[in-house]
RNA sequence: GUGGGUGUAGCUCAAGUGGUUAGAGUGUCGGGUUGUGGCCCCGAAGGUUGAGGGUUCAAGUCCCUCCACUCACCCCA
């Protein structure tokens, strides 16, 4: 019979990797707490709507990879493609705004978006957000980037580089569009099918193509930066001043536009070169409009995701740093022995030692050949002859140095031993 | 959605232009040696060669379809 495999684009997440993620967690809720950020757990399943309106209905993630589908209440419901929308939405629901001006929060947990997979892609996906409401202070811009930076050099990512944008807002990138549009339709041969397709479309995306026709021709196009209003400079240049303030090293990319409409003014991402094309660990930026856009009152914010593949696929996580290596391992020799064993070593765990024993009246060595792959720092070798002058020996996998043990208070030494 | 690459044992890979019973290393299990594990030696289990069809006396090998994985486009974290 054939077995039954897990679907397309979905990864299980063996022992030997989740000790990483607990730890590349651990990291990020040590850090955001002491930034201020409060975790918040939200469905995985929300009403579509939801996300046309926060996204954007002509987004590549809304017109072409959401799973929706329509429930028996004949309602249509999404798989979250993101956060963001979710806590924008939770944000509302329970007026958090009204108990605090500025409101810091954080979540992590799966998405879902329907692509082909690919190196560092996968159809559901694990991301870490953080989202600053009410503020449009440059300085709380470069504050989250900083927080981003910090707890990505706590996990080891040291090589990453950040990059920087402004994307302007309503009183600005509307009238820019007219200016790259004119631009760009005079010169429209030159571009590639995507590009003449974007043109319509959305011309800033034109800035994203990797393909040289394009490249050459958009060198020499106008930049949205050049054409901010004032109000989005000065954010962008204080922004800027701020980030070198901290130390935070940075380039200012004005090619980088973002999926999401919903991103205004600072956009920001860091990429690595060791991922491949998807080389986008972490992006984020504000988005001043969002909470009014569904509804809500005028409420600034700005945040950011990080792929959490991608970041444990680069950080440099050694496995000695986060597998708990066994104190003990027991082999027992022999059906009174078993016994013994069994009872010690369970006596043990609930003193909180991580002690493993053999079950299947194995020879010795087999036992010690399990014992020395799970890296046991200890063995206990117990066998009819130690029952019988009641004591046992215990090994140092180290040094091979071995002492008795007397079995009377066995429990007691071995704890001792073991530093518990 | 569009291309390219790859599918042989749990893992890494072999099997000249089709040709006996598809091999090896590693891992697993058992045994020998060892002062009681590591080193060494012996043995065993483990395969519908991704699936299905076709060509042929004969297919892991050639052809077709499908599937999966993978890389890239696209997009994004």
């Amino acid at each position: 019979m054939k077995i039954i495999t897990a679907v397309r684009g979905f990864k299980d997440i063996l022992p030997g990797e989740t000790e990483k993620w607990r730890f590349v967690e651990g990291k990020a809720r040590e850090i955001f707490t002491a930034f201020g950020f409060r975790e918040i757990v939200l469905p995985i399943l929300e009403k579509t709507e939801l996300f046309k309106r926060s996204i954007g209905e002509t987004t590549d993630i809304v017109e072409k990879e959401m799973y929706t589908f329509t429930d028996r209440g004949d309602e249509s419901l999404t798989m979250r493609p993101e956060a963001t929308a979710s806590i924008m939405r939770a944000y509302l629901e329970h007026t958090l705004y009204a108990s605090d001006t500025l409101v810091k929060l954080y979540t992590i947990g799966p998405m879902f978006r329907r692509e082909r997979p690919q190196k560092g892609r996968f159809r559901q996906f694990n991301q870490l957000n953080a989202e600053l409401l009410g503020s449009k202070d440059p300085r709380v811009d470069a504050e989250v980037i900083l927080m981003l930076i910090h707890f990505l050099r706590g996990v080891g990512v040291t090589d990453a580089q950040l990059e920087i944008n402004s994307l302007g807002c309503p009183a600005c990138r509307p009238a820019f569009r007219e200016v790259i549009h004119t631009f760009l339709a005079g010169k429209n041969k030159g571009l590639c099918e995507d590009c003449q397709r974007r043109l319509s479309s959305n011309p800033l995306r034109v800035f994203d193509c990797k393909i040289e026709g394009c490249r050459e021709i958009v060198a020499s196009a106008p930049l949205l930066i050049d054409f901010l209003c004032e109000e989005c400079r000065d954010h962008f240049n204080e922004v800027q001043s701020s980030l070198r303030n901290f130390g935070v090293p940075f380039a200012v990319n004005a090619r980088m536009v973002r999926g999401l409409d919903y991103y205004t003014k600072t956009a920001f991402e860091v990429t690595t070169g060791a991922l491949g094309a998807q080389n986008a660990i972490a992006g984020g930026g504000r988005y001043d409009g969002l909470v009014q856009d569904l509804g809500g009152p005028e409420s600034p914010g700005i945040g950011f995701a990080v792929g959490l593949e991608r970041l444990i696929a680069v950080a440099p996580i050694p496995d000695e740093d986060v597998i708990r290596r066994p104190d003990l391992f027991i082999a027992a020799l022999g059906p009174e022995a078993q016994d013994y064993a069994f009872v010690l070593c369970n006596r043990l765990r609930m003193a909180g030692a991580l002690v493993e024993t053999d079950y299947g009246a194995r020879s010795l060595k087999s036992q010690m050949k399990r014992s020395d792959k799970l890296r046991c720092r200890y063995t206990l070798i117990l066998g009819e002859r130690e029952l019988q002058e009641k004591n046992a020996l215990l090994r140092d996998m180290k040094d091979s140095s071995q002492q008795p043990v007397g079995l009377d208070d066995a429990e007691n030494i071995l704890l001792n031993i073991l530093g518990r």
